[in-house]
DNA sequence: AATGAATGAGTTTTCATTCAT
DNA sequence: GATGAATGAAAACTCATTCAT
């Protein structure tokens, strides 16, 4: 009988190897070689668990979004008011946990593969409509007609900080991006009034 | 007037084809052949007007941000108030030209570069800082020490309309994605009387 | 009556399996994964009764040579007169049961097999002679010195026959093909008078 | 200016060497890496000629086929008689030409691989026609009726006696294997007397 | 200026085989 | 008896790059 759990442990244990990978190439340039090398183990086997290459790097994406999905969970669970349930999203999605070196590198490219692949494309466009209608949906007591709008731009502004941060550009001041978009948040919500 | 080289033609041709093999790959994993191709020449012309891949590529990026920093003089020369030159840079960044299919194609990609390339990244963090100056410097009489906020601001929403441009979420939002930067700037100057 | 071994059953399983797989390909160009999932066990357990790929192939190479033989026997032995054992040979020979689409695929395959494996080579030309000697046996008495020829050709026929029918040219008139085998004997014998 | 005639050349030797490497191999499973040592090349250079293995092993088969052919037409042309005509046909099929051993060994490994390949399929289909026709035009007028089943054995004999050839059965027979379709024409075309 | 022949290193992928459980 | 995890070697194929012409 072969040893039990051991598919599972070797998945994530090759998942996290990819993202590792990536961050250190930089991009999605990286060979089923160095993953596997850096997960221990033959090339073979990282064949042997997910078939393709595309098919490991579509599985370690979805892991991330896995991972984030469940930081907005939770921090929605404890928030109260509308406002509140916004600013659990923005900081779930701009977060220390995002913003793992490994985790912003692996992003961006993921950006970039769902460019080319379908499934990839699928699962982002899935966790994108999320994000919206969440945002969307605690704006509409406090904003009404231009939930929408803001919505947008706050999904927008989480893109852009995300960029700028996986560019390296000025990372003094995206340690703390989440202020820029709570204080557009803010700015919004006070010129309703 | 000067006969135009057959050489710069060359060079027009092959990074026009570099951009839209990009397009049309949706990464940079594009191949010198196809390149070459869509020029109708053969690879090693490419080779010997570039050298290598990597400057191909980076010529383009160079070519593209010379096209959009065009847009952004141009624009700019026509603004009289210090808040028309901040939407002068806004229009410029996110107007027609820039939202060509190629072109958006082409930006994202070339973000990506930026990390693996020295050249490319060098480049880029000069035309970002140009961005950001030049917004600091219109938002300094308009919103004096929050001026900075503000310009990283609307470079982040900027970026972040971009790369989900890129990603075809939303499509007909932001035909018009320069209208939410305008109305972030509105919103923020508004707040400050 | 003794209980039929799992190991007997399995190896049948594996060999019909195997025969099976090679017709689905067209060629030896078979996997022991997929062998193995057209039996219903696992990669390992192939090797477990046959120790290698070549063995399994030889195996199924011989099991089918033993249909074959067995038909020729049964067949020979309802024959009364030289003439009526030659029809038995070539009846044996290109009857239905030799004809089935697997059977075909599979033998032209152990032909070209045969180049490669020794002990394939040694189990085919076991055979050969066999039939041969049939042949030439039934023979003497009708056609005297010309039997070696005669049979050489009648040997010749049922392979030709066979690998057209392999290859897909002409079914139709295939199906019988053992009257072209049947007229050519009669046309030999009758010049002899 | 690159050399001109450079492409033709190469194609050739890849061809022969593809030949070269099936008959020392005994089957189709020939890897480029070995075509190309044989034919003094890289690896690389098989594939930007040939674009696959595919399309090389297909190039080899169309090559030996019209060999063939120039060789039925060759002999055709000296051809008086329709009796003749059969004998040129035969001769060009089991011609020493035809029984160079790299050619038997190619020819016997084509069979196989057109069970593969549909363009190699295709080609063989279109020559087996042509042989077919040939035969039955010049019979037609020895054997009436009986021309078609005459042609078919023919072809059937030729086949089986290379086949035979290919697989080192009874090597001296086989030497004027030529003989022993003689002899069946000769026989039949008697009988109709 | 321009070609395309030629290379060699590198990629993903496949597969028979081994072995601990 | 049976599994499937794991390997390593080898396969086809790709591609940027070089270079003689």
């Amino acid at each position: 009988m072969p040893k039990i759990g051991v598919e599972s442990v070797r998945r994530k244990e090759l998942i996290a190897a990819a993202i590792s990978a990536i961050h250190a190439r930089g991009s999605l340039d990286v060979t089923i070689r160095d993953i596997a090398a850096r997960a221990g183990v033959s090339q073979g086997l990282a064949h042997h668990y997910f078939g393709s290459k595309d098919r490991l790097i579509t599985s370690a994406m979805r892991h991330l979004l896995e991972l984030y999905s469940a930081q907005v969970r939770q921090r929605l669970r404890r928030a109260g008011s509308p406002r509140e349930r916004i600013s659990a999203i923005v900081a779930a999605s701009l977060g220390d946990d995002q913003f793992q070196p490994e985790v912003v590198s692996a992003w961006l490219v993921f950006y970039v593969h769902a460019q080319v692949s379908a499934d990839a494309r699928k699962l982002l466009a899935l966790y994108t409509r999320r994000l919206r209608s969440n945002l969307v949906h605690a704006l509409k007591p406090l904003a009404g007609a231009r939930a929408g709008l803001i919505a947008e731009g706050i999904g927008a502004l989480i893109d852009g900080i995300y960029i700028r941060q996986a560019l390296g550009s000025d990372p003094q001041m995206f340690r703390d991006g989440h202020r820029l978009v709570e204080d557009y948040v803010d700015v919004q919500l006070a010129a309703l009034r």
